[in-house]
DNA sequence: TCAGCCATGTAATGGGTTACATGATTGA
DNA sequence: TCAATCATGTAACCCATTACATGGCTGA
């Protein structure tokens, strides 16, 4: 029986756990509606995913669990932050992280094998690329709004919109990126 | 016995015989140290994934696999694409993609719940996170280099260096990101 | 001479995804 | 009225990661 010698991070866990330190009680189902806005751009576990380490947490003693009759809906469990799920909380903030990101990209993969396609089908992904990231730099960009009409992002609103001045800049770089890109294929066709 | 309603994607076969189209036997651990260098940016089999898959484009028909015996070294076996490997790596290729690409990022996850750390403690995160896109950016740009001393990136070059254009693009944005929230984080601190 | 890396994989574990269930509301 | 959506979860599967093995080089 060995040790682990390097233990999962549970990054997961954590992420459930800031989103109870807002400070409501929150159910599997809430928890699942609030990742999709807020920490869901650049986490996003899946529905049991959620169910699962909401087990472990209250198991460790890291948020408690109630249950909730209701009469139209199915009975729900709504989950409470404790103290020593604050500090766990504090420390996994605190403590150091390998790597701060990771893209995983199924178009650059793509991309990369451009070679193995004709020049319309490569340029036709590169379109579609830069649809998306158009689409996701404006639904940044109405959030933003929304944050400015509704108290600005000074006070608790400051660092999810920190996060999601990241977010802008890195759709905006994307679709240049593409627009760039598309203007250098289609030069390379003018001249076959 | 229902039918999976949604197949999974298996991009890490595809991955794999891309690289295995590039003409070349390779072996598992040839092909390890090939994504490294190359798709290992924006896709990240681990080892034992790309042996798992390796089996199984075999079992498919699209690779073929023969033993070289070797006296130093562990013998190994060697990859090579068939024809209906390539057929189903340009078939996948051609195929439409849902998400371009995903973004984890366990810095942006921390950086949302900011306001439970001291702002030394944030400011601490944030200047680790724009060295390393500072270190990524070096790295690509030193590529960049090799590549315009070995042929320029036209020619069977030429995607490749198109997904290294996305990474420089990408790493200049966040270094760029970084310094403007440095300096604003520091601004805050002067008026306590 | 001995730790660490090269080279080649396999085994065990666990995190995350898709699919399965169920009943009430609501909009077209 | 009937499909979609809300609301709440569970079960099964699979992909991917970490750990385990093994033996020859190589540099300090």
């Amino acid at each position: 029986m060995k040790a682990r010698l390097k233990a999962p991070t549970r990054d997961t866990s954590f992420a459930i756990l800031g989103l109870l330190s807002m400070g409501q009680e929150l159910s599997g189902y809430d928890l699942v509606k609030a990742v999709e806005g807020s920490v869901g751009f650049f986490w996003t576990p899946a529905k049991s995913q959620i169910y699962a380490e909401l087990k472990r947490v209250v198991s460790l003693g890291w948020a408690t669990e109630r249950e909730v009759p209701q009469s139209n809906r199915p009975d729900k469990r709504v989950y409470t932050l404790t103290p020593e799920g604050q500090d766990a909380l504090h420390t996994w903030l605190k403590g150091p992280d390998e790597e701060p990101e990771d893209i995983k990209s199924v178009f650059l993969l793509k991309l990369f094998y451009g070679h193995l396609l004709d020049r319309e089908d490569v340029i036709a992904k590169v379109l579609e690329y830069r649809e998306w990231a158009r689409s996701m730099l404006a639904r940044y960009e109405a959030i933003d709004q929304l944050i400015d009409e509704h108290g600005g992002h000074e006070g608790p609103q400051f660092y999810p919109w920190v996060t999601l001045t990241y977010g802008i800049a890195h759709a905006r770089c994307g679709v240049e990126w593409s627009e760039r890109l598309l203007q250098e294929l289609e030069e390379k066709g003018g001249k076959p």
